[in-house]
RNA sequence: GGUACCUUAGCUCAGUCGGUAGAGCAAAGGACUGAAAAUCCUUGUGUCCCUGGUUCGAUUCCUGGAGGUACCA
């Protein structure tokens, strides 16, 4: 092993497959330290819906990023990147391996290869923009964009408001095409990274997610969600798991409807998250129950590197 | 028991003036640069309940049956 070098263990993989127990015992056997890469739990309201380590997991093995922000808090991927990479310089400081936990591909992404500098939109345009969309419509953010910034219009899929909204509030407020700020490169690190991906078969993983989100019922989800109603139009309670609650509380699903919904809804986003890692490169995959495989596996590679 | 209506995709239902059918949801697949558990795109063959009849041809019209819903007894 060579001791200069520092080493990012990614363990990625769609959400009720195992992945954090796996985390946890692989923290331990390396005695280090978990960022969580799930963005929902860095909400400190939100806890049974986010399928959370549970207190016993957390006192197991020291995790970062966990209950960071308030729900009312604005944050944002690139908050992220730089954040995640001031706390790994300093991890690395004492732990020759770190590991990144969840399943937000979006945010492993951006530690491993950075995103792109923009400019802070104020909440002025943000403003401006979506009241705009919300009395025009899309053509309109589609006619907005073509005209000040073509060549991103073109590649865009020009039916994704959220997309087209964000590229069109970069114009606005800089001034310059959105797509002049993308440089379709990687930020080189300081680090190593091995990447790993947890999954099993598909009708194992919707059936740990169907037990899964009656647990959550049983642990008290309804009420949880009911005390963040208020709250409900907030970007970080727009998710599965709370909003098909809100539903039910404004009356428009009964609760055993909302309750499947969440099921449903948690299963469309894990197969979602399998295709994204699918379309990643150089993923080593592993079952669940693979723990011993990627010991292994990591001792093949810190010997080798 | 009588009368009326219903039975078509996994579900809810359109439709075919007789030439074997299509929406929404589900499901499957895909995309992804500051909302990412978000947002968006693509994909529709199914004994048209069964049985006879009429017809060149019936899921469609007619007879009988089965199941369902409503009302009347």
């Amino acid at each position: 092993m060579n001791p200069n070098k520092k080493y990012l263990v990614v363990i990625a993989g769609p959400t009720g497959v195992g992945k954090t127990s796996l985390a946890i015992q692989l923290t331990r056997h390396y005695s280090s330290k978990i960022i969580s890469a799930d963005s929902r739990q860095f909400y400190k309201e939100m806890n049974i819906g986010t399928a959370k380590p549970t207190e016993k997991e957390l006192s197991q093995a020291e995790h970062f990023f966990i209950n960071s922000l308030s729900i009312h808090d604005n944050y944002s991927i690139g908050d992220f990147e730089k954040d995640v990479i001031k706390c790994l310089d300093k991890l690395f400081e004492e732990n020759q391996l770190v590991f990144l936990v969840g399943g937000s591909g979006l945010y492993i992404n951006a530690v491993l290869n950075g995103v792109d500098e923009f400019e802070n939109v104020s909440e002025a345009t943000k403003e401006n923009v979506k009241l705009n969309y919300e009395q025009k419509g899309l053509l309109w953010l589609q006619q907005q964009l073509e005209k000040l910034d073509p060549y991103y219009y073109s590649t865009v899929d020009i039916n994704n408001p959220q997309r087209l909204q964000r590229a069109l509030e970069v114009c606005l407020e800089t001034g310059k095409p959105y797509s002049s700020f993308l440089s379709n490169s990687k930020k080189t690190r300081n680090f190593e990274t091995i990447k790993i991906l947890i999954n099993t078969d598909r009708e194992i993983l919707y059936d740990r997610i169907n037990k899964r989100v009656d647990e959550m019922v049983k642990n008290g989800l309804v009420e949880e969600a009911k005390s963040l109603h208020p709250h409900k139009k907030l970007n970080a309670l727009n998710t599965v798991g709370y909003k098909e609650l809100f539903a039910h509380f404004d009356g428009e699903t009964d609760l055993a409807t909302a309750i499947d919904l969440i099921k449903q809804k948690t299963r469309n986003y894990a197969k979602r998250q399998i295709t994204w890692f699918n379309n990643q490169d150089t993923y080593e995959t592993f079952g669940r129950d693979d723990l011993e495989k990627i010991k292994a596996y990591l001792e093949i590679i810190l010997q080798n590197s």
